[in-house]
DNA sequence: AATATCCGTATTTTT
DNA sequence: TACGGATATT
């Protein structure tokens, strides 16, 4: 511990022992953050603070879990497993099961996650009747979006909808009495949605006989990215500590790149004046990359409108330029990623500190067709559908049922895989059944005479025995689901031309419960923690081989690796061209871009495609060209070295269309005034 | 009347 | 690929 703290810089020193009124630390990239927040565990249990009084909250479990191991490494104290680490769900989720009784809370509360918060609107859409007319009405995922900003901003919804949805603003009305019913179901069915664990963390704060219990539990409150929180997460904050007391909270609001969910960097530039007499430290020296590349990624960031008070700096001179490699086309682009992996890979870097980074979870789609054919072993994080994908969520709305049979969403999904049974059928059962009727309703599902059509007779049975099994319910988890799988798997083969990929979720499924004590505890830490590499889902990890990591940019918030490329640096993908419209998206796009170059320690490369393949059906070699992302202009070029994949004829340039190119398109052209 | 099936379209990021 | 809308089928 000692010899830690020596190595500690004045600044990072002053966020390790601050004790007392409430901390603000503006932390640049790279300025050895995770480090201090691990010091200041270890130096604050080294004081005699018990680890269990200690709250650290951070943005994913992953990041609470390094900081802890961190700190226990300095300490050799494994007490410190006992902080309170993690995300302000889980930690709200965990709070609420213990204390939620208080607000009339049952502890066995269901988990509603964004896809089973739309599905419920969508339900209730339905039975409103609403959107079958000739206007246009917000979809169910629009539904769940207005929702959420709503409550996480604590907007009025009129205001939400004048403001990000004006095409919809009409149906103001309509869409209040959908959030009205749909907060009466939740009720009801003792379903809490992600803004619901922390609303219920708030007014468990204030609750007169629950709330001082509450803040009594923590000596100190550490605060992880602080610039990606939102208003009620400020809120609970300024709860829980309203002098700001043993409160410190460490963020770059140059590094906010997560408004979409209501985040808001006001929450740390405010964070002084919500608390009077707050001490503020600022992390500016980077110990990460090379001054070249931190000169880029300086670059980069100063021309954001935007003003972020600080400027790194670093001692790590010399080092290569970052590169700018203009490439041919996406396949192009992948080879070039390849050939580089490799090529720093001879070179004495090994895969694990090289990274690919890109802005939507599909652009690394062809990059990893390249990667397995040259046997490149590669793990993904972000941009996961698993638990997206139907089938396992129809797996996920049997286990939900067995543990809360008032769950409507998960009833009706159910139902509904029986052949012959679509929207009205389920609801007829449900009906049947009194899903929300008082009493038992899974008794009732077991025992009433129900009436299906004559094709679903089979597998209605086959369903109750299922129930009939997971009742018993004292069977591991894994064992659990494996019952499902066998339940879910003719109708999956009935259902899905190819089921055989779909099956194997199921199995990696089944994988990812063993261990867990029980089943709803393996049914809400999925949806509070799901899988965000495919090593979560590849089952025993072989932790001693070398693999590149791709990442989703906001998955790799907090990495770093000493190689890094970032592809797609194209106008369209970063920034997205769902985001040009607004100025404050737009300059969410810019951090972005600024995160991901930021990641690098020694060598970064940017890569750029001219050339976008458009859809692969239809007529062969249809394509657009591409822009230079805008957020790399002349004067942030010069940082670079400019690279291309290929040889610059003057009169050849590959980025031109290509004599058949252009033929095929004629063809294209001419095709489509005849064919219908 | 309800369900199956086909077709076109749009597709970010995540607790 | 998944969803919504339209049409075909039971």
């Amino acid at each position: 511990m000692f010899d830690a703290m020596e190595r500690l810089n004045r600044e990072q020193r002053a966020a390790v022992e601050h004790l007392g009124g409430p901390l603000l630390v503006v932390a640049g990239a790279g300025s050895g953050k995770t480090w201090t927040l691990a010091c200041r565990v270890a130096n604050l249990v080294d004081r005699g603070i018990p680890p269990e009084r200690i709250l650290l909250l951070t943005f994913t479990r992953r990041a609470a879990r390094e900081m802890l191991s961190r700190a226990e490494r300095l300490t050799g104290d494994r007490a410190l497993g006992r902080v309170w680490g993690g995300t302000f769900h889980a930690t709200a989720n965990r709070l609420l099961r213990l204390h939620g009784g208080a607000l009339g809370l049952s502890p066995g509360f269901t988990v509603l996650d964004r896809t089973d918060t739309a599905d419920l609107m969508d339900l209730i859409r339905g039975e409103l009747g609403f959107g079958q007319g000739e206007r246009r009405f917000p979809r169910k995922d629009t539904l769940a979006d207005v929702y959420s900003r709503t409550v996480n901003g604590r907007t009025k919804l009129a205001e939400v909808l004048e403001r990000e949805y004006p095409w919809c603003a009409e149906e103001v009305e309509h869409i209040r009495s959908i959030f009205e019913r749909y907060t009466e179901r939740k009720r009801a069915q003792s379903a809490l949605d992600y803004d619901d664990l922390l609303l219920f963390w708030d007014a468990l704060c204030r609750h007169p006989a629950a709330g001082p219990a509450i803040s009594e539990l923590f000596d100190h409150i550490l605060v992880d990215e602080y610039q990606d929180t939102n208003p009620l997460q400020a809120d609970i904050l300024a709860s829980l500590r309203p002098e700001g007391d043993g409160l410190m909270v460490v963020g770059d609001d140059a590094q906010a790149i997560y408004a979409f969910r209501s985040a808001t960097v006001a929450n740390i530039l405010q964070f002084p004046s919500r608390f009077p007499g707050t001490t503020i430290v600022k992390l500016e020296r980077n110990y990460r990359s090379t001054r070249p590349i931190l000169e880029a990624t300086n670059a980069v960031i100063a021309l954001s409108p935007q003003r972020h008070e600080k400027t790194l700096w670093t001692e790590r001179s010399g080092g290569p330029l970052p590169s700018l490699l203009t490439c041919i086309d996406e396949r192009d682009q992948a080879d070039a990623v390849c050939r580089s992996i490799l090529d720093h890979r001879e070179r004495g870097t090994p895969l694990r500190e090289q990274a690919v980074l890109f802005r939507a979870g599909h652009h690394s789609d062809v990059l990893e067709v390249e990667l397995t054919r040259r046997n490149i072993p590669f793990v993904k994080y972000g941009g996961l559908k698993f638990l997206e994908s139907a089938h396992v969520k129809d797996a996920l709305a049997v286990l939900r049922i067995a543990d809360n049979p008032r769950d409507e969403v998960s009833w009706f999904r159910v139902l509904q895989l029986l052949d012959h049974v679509g929207p009205a059928g389920a609801r007829r059962v449900m009906a049947a059944i009194g899903v929300s009727a008082p009493g038992d309703p899974m008794t009732r599902f077991l025992e009433q005479a129900i009436a299906v059509p004559a094709p679903a007779r089979a597998e209605l049975e086959g369903l109750r025995e299922a129930f009939g099994d997971l009742a018993v319910g004292s069977a591991p988890p894994a064992a659990q689901v494996e019952r499902v799988r066998r339940f879910l798997e003719p109708l999956l083969r009935r259902r899905y031309d190819q089921p055989e990929p779909r099956l194997r979720d199921l199995e990696q499924l089944e994988q990812l419960a063993i261990g867990f004590e029980s089943r709803a505890r393996f049914v809400t830490d999925l949806t509070l923690d799901p899988p965000v590499s495919t090593s979560d889902l590849a089952g025993p990890p072989h932790l001693d081989e070398d693999y590149v990591i791709l990442s989703t940019i906001h998955s790799a918030k907090g990495g770093e690796w000493d190689v890094v490329h970032v592809i797609h640096a194209a106008d369209g993908m970063i920034p997205s061209d769902m985001s040009t419209g607004d100025p404050d998206q737009l300059e969410e796009e810019r951090r972005l871009l600024y995160v991901a170059l930021t990641r690098a320690r020694d060598e970064l490369h940017v890569l750029f495609p001219l050339r976008y393949h458009r859809s692969n059906r239809g007529y062969e070699d249809r394509h657009w060209y591409a822009q230079l992302t805008r957020f790399l202009p002349e004067e942030v070029r010069n940082r670079f070295s400019l690279e291309t994949t290929y040889v610059d004829a003057s009169d050849e340039r590959p980025g031109a269309p290509s004599p058949d190119a252009t033929a095929s398109g004629v063809d294209a052209l001419l095709a489509g005034l005849w064919s219908d």
